[in-house]
DNA sequence: ATGGCCTGGGTACCAGGA
């Protein structure tokens, strides 16, 4: 079995990458985040006729979130939002079942958080608090929550700690709130369980050729079950999908599992 | 000098991203 978690930057801009994903990779599950697009917008179609079914949660231009698995695995919708978040609209988590593998999985986008201190950042951390209460609801079946946490977990996570100063992102309160939803839901975190003292990134700033000098975060992680999380083989990322044409500023992560 | 890029909306430039 092999889930993926990708912030795409727009699924409708990326449409041609993701294809491109789908074709190289065959996922069976595939998270993404960042679709901006409106429910309408949702380009079903396309993803059909390379074999995928999709459940999304659409708010429009921001945020975004999308489960896909091939037609035939038995996707199905489990919950849209999530109980407690500050602003429901936005779009940032959808759960659903894949009967075939008895799974579920859950696709999140955090709440960047903008500023220290700010209404954002508020929202951020209730947000998580809110993430960490579904998981310990979760936490008797077998689960995946992967997405764009907008928490580097350690200073490890970060190309240069010392420019992070301030920022959001590495604040321990962060960092508190992203260890309650593995600790409360009885998750591990794939890449770290694997590559205890690996520098991961998962994105890297459109400018000033940070991808190619490294100045890089792992910020987007695959939280599993620990009764799964002994059938894990493989978890590491795509960077071909940070190269080429109109990339988006996240890879993809993929884990493998024996199932 | 503290930015540089990319997205959607809408057609000039802005909010948001991290």
């Amino acid at each position: 079995m092999k889930v993926v978690t990708w912030n795409v930057n727009s699924l409708r801009a990326r449409i041609e990458r993701v294809l491109e994903f789908l074709e190289v990779h065959s996922p069976d599950a595939l998270l993404l985040q960042e679709t901006k697009c409106s429910p309408e917008q949702f380009p079903a179609e396309e993803l059909e006729a390379a074999g995928y079914e999709a459940v999304h949660h659409s708010g429009g231009r921001w945020a975004g979130v999308a489960v896909l698995a091939p037609k035939g695995h038995g996707l199905k919708e489990a919950k849209i939002g999530l109980d407690g978040e500050a602003s429901p609209d936005q779009a940032r988590w959808v759960e659903a079942d894949i009967e075939s593998l008895g799974v579920r999985v859950a696709s999140v986008y955090v709440v960047n958080g903008q500023e220290l201190g700010s209404e954002p950042f508020a929202q951020k951390l209730q947000f998580l608090s809110a993430m960490a209460d579904r998981a310990e609801e979760l936490a008797d079946m077998p689960l995946v929550v992967g997405g764009d946490m907008n928490v580097a977990p350690l200073d490890l996570d970060v190309y240069d700690p010392s420019k992070f100063e301030g920022a959001t992102h590495v604040t321990e309160e962060e960092r508190a709130g992203l260890r309650a939803v593995a600790e409360r839901g009885g998750l591990v975190d794939a890449y770290r369980q694997l590559h205890p003292d690996e520098q991961g990134f998962t994105w890297w700033d459109y400018r000033g050729g940070s991808f190619h000098r490294g100045f890089g975060l792992r910020i987007d992680l695959l939280l599993v079950s620990e009764s799964l999380s002994g059938e894990i083989t493989s978890c590491g990322i795509d960077r071909d999908f940070r190269k080429g044409t109109k990339p988006s500023d996240h890879v993809p992560l993929i884990v493998e599992l024996n199932r």
